[in-house]
DNA sequence: TTGACATATTCCTATATGGGAATGTATTAT
DNA sequence: ATAATACATTCCCATATAGGAATATGTCAA
């Protein structure tokens, strides 16, 4: 996916990144093409695919749901640098509650 | 997943929200946690499973890399409209390059 | 303990998926 | 028309995955 990320990319150029045989990956592109997440175009004898970024978008907007949990995540990272760092150079190390 | 995320539920729910047998079920949430995309706990006798936002992040950030490009879409519906209302309502509908 | 409840695990079966070899198809070069 | 190039499809095999039935395990109630 990565490799196609908005770079059309002929099948050959593919195959030669991800080390597979040919036919493997036209069966992944194929089915990547059919489930809407790659696009091609044909370019003289070249297929040129690239990945469809309107198709990412919805699990863009889902995970988008978390960002909140995430805020809070670094809000308690920073309140607890700035606890350390209101504590002078004591304890050795950070460990009030242990993991995570 | 949108039925765990970020909030416990007991095994039995996800059942019945699934209308799957509870073996089943089961096994797709060892599965999930095995990859790390759920958290359990336990509570009395209930294994109380919920979305590990963390495990979403990745995803979330990876598509971030597409925001650029659903800018450019809205560009152009925008850049359309405007052409739309520019012009004095003529042509009955919309459609100077068709689909999309 | 014993029984009930909630869930996990095991076993089995059907289907899906991944990968390669061989082969078909479209396009360009000669 | 023929050969070569770039892919797609088909066929086969091995493994993964999904689901359910039966069974095991851990926890709570009596």
């Amino acid at each position: 996916m990565n490799y196609l990320a908005l770079q059309e990319r002929p099948v050959g150029e593919i195959v030669a990144a991800l080390g597979l045989e040919q036919p493997s990956v036209s069966k992944h592109l194929r089915v990547l093409r059919d489930v809407g997440l790659v696009r091609v175009r044909r370019e003289g004898r070249n297929m040129l695919y690239s990945l469809d970024a309107e198709a990412i978008r919805p699990m863009y907007e889902w995970t988008q749901t978390f960002e909140r949990f995430w805020k809070h995540q670094l809000q308690r990272v920073k309140e607890r640098a700035e606890e350390r760092s209101a504590a002078p150079a004591k304890g050795p190390r950070e460990d009030p509650e242990k993991a995570e």
